[in-house]
DNA sequence: ATTTTCCTACGAATATTTTCGTAATAAAAG
DNA sequence: CTTTTATTACGAAAATATTCGTAGGAAAAT
C-alpha cells in the first residue's frame, strides 16, 4: 500500500529535478544554464516552472541575497519508482520481468553490471 | 541508429494501443466499454483520440458496414523501447543496470521468471 | 549618482491534449 | 413506413503544459 504523496512531475519538471539531484541545490540561473546546454529556453521559462513546482512542493527554496535557490522536495527513488510504475501498468501489462528482459536486451551492459544484477537476483530468489 | 517512423502517443492513446494489442483489431465501441471498465470516458471521446490516431498514422482502419475497425500500425516491442529510452534518459542517467535494478528490487518476480532473466543474463555475458 | 545587469512576480499568449455536444446518416427495430 | 439506435465527422470548449514579455526593484558596474 503507497499513497500518493506528491503530484506527478510533467516531462520539463522533471528535466528541472534531474538536473537538481545530480547537481544539488542550485539558483535557477544555474538551471537554465544547464538546460541551454541541450535546448533554447528563456530564462523565465525555467524560473515560471521552478515557482509553480515550488507551489506544487515539488520544490523547497531559500532566499540568498536577491535570489532563491532550490532544493528537490522528494527523493529520486520515489519518481523513478512512480516511472517504473506507470510504463509497467501502461505497456508492460504489469510484468516486471518483461520489462527487465526488454531492457536488458536492448542496451549493452557491462559485465560488471551483469554481476551485479546477477547477485541481485539471487538473492531476491533465496527469499 | 534508428530514426523516429512515427509520432509518439499520448497517455490516452497508449491505452487505445494497449487494448489493442491484447486484443487484436476492434471497433471504438469495444474500445470505449474497455476503456469505460477502469474510468468514465464518453463514446465521442474515444472516437475523437482514434480518428487523431489514425491521422498521425498510430492505427489503421477499414470499413466494416457502417462503422470502422481499427488495428495497430506499430508494434507493441516499438513503443515499449521507446518508453524505456525515455525514462531512461530523463530519470536514470542512461544506465539500464540501474533500471533494471531498481525494478526488480520494488517488484515481485517468480522463480520461474528470475531464472529467464538469469539465463538471458549468461547469454548476454557470452558475447 | 547614474546606468546597466540580474532577479522575482505576474499575467497572458501559445501549444497540446482531452473532452464532449451536435448534426448527418445508415441500420435496426417496431 | 416510422421510430429508435448506433455510428461517423466536425468543431469547439475545457484542461493542462509551456513559453515568454513586461514591470519593479536590488545589486553591481561605471
Amino acid at each position: 500500500m503507497k499513497l500518493s504523496t506528491f503530484q506527478q512531475p510533467t516531462d520539463s519538471e522533471l528535466e528541472v529535478l534531474s538536473i537538481l539531484w545530480k547537481n544539488g541545490t542550485s539558483t535557477v540561473r544555474f538551471i537554465n544554464d544547464k538546460l541551454n546546454e541541450t535546448r533554447k529556453v528563456g530564462y523565465t521559462t525555467t524560473l515560471k516552472i521552478m515557482q509553480i513546482m515550488f507551489e506544487k512542493k515539488l520544490l523547497l527554496r531559500e532566499q540568498e541575497g536577491k535570489s532563491h535557490k532550490y532544493t528537490p522536495a522528494i527523493e529520486e527513488n520515489a519518481i523513478r519508482n512512480r516511472l517504473i510504475d506507470k510504463i509497467l501498468d501502461s505497456a508492460f501489462d504489469g510484468s516486471a520481468s518483461s520489462l527487465v528482459m526488454q531492457t536488458l536486451g536492448n542496451h549493452k551492459a557491462s559485465a560488471d553490471e551483469l554481476d551485479k544484477i546477477r547477485k541481485l537476483i539471487d538473492e531476491l530468489g533465496k527469499k
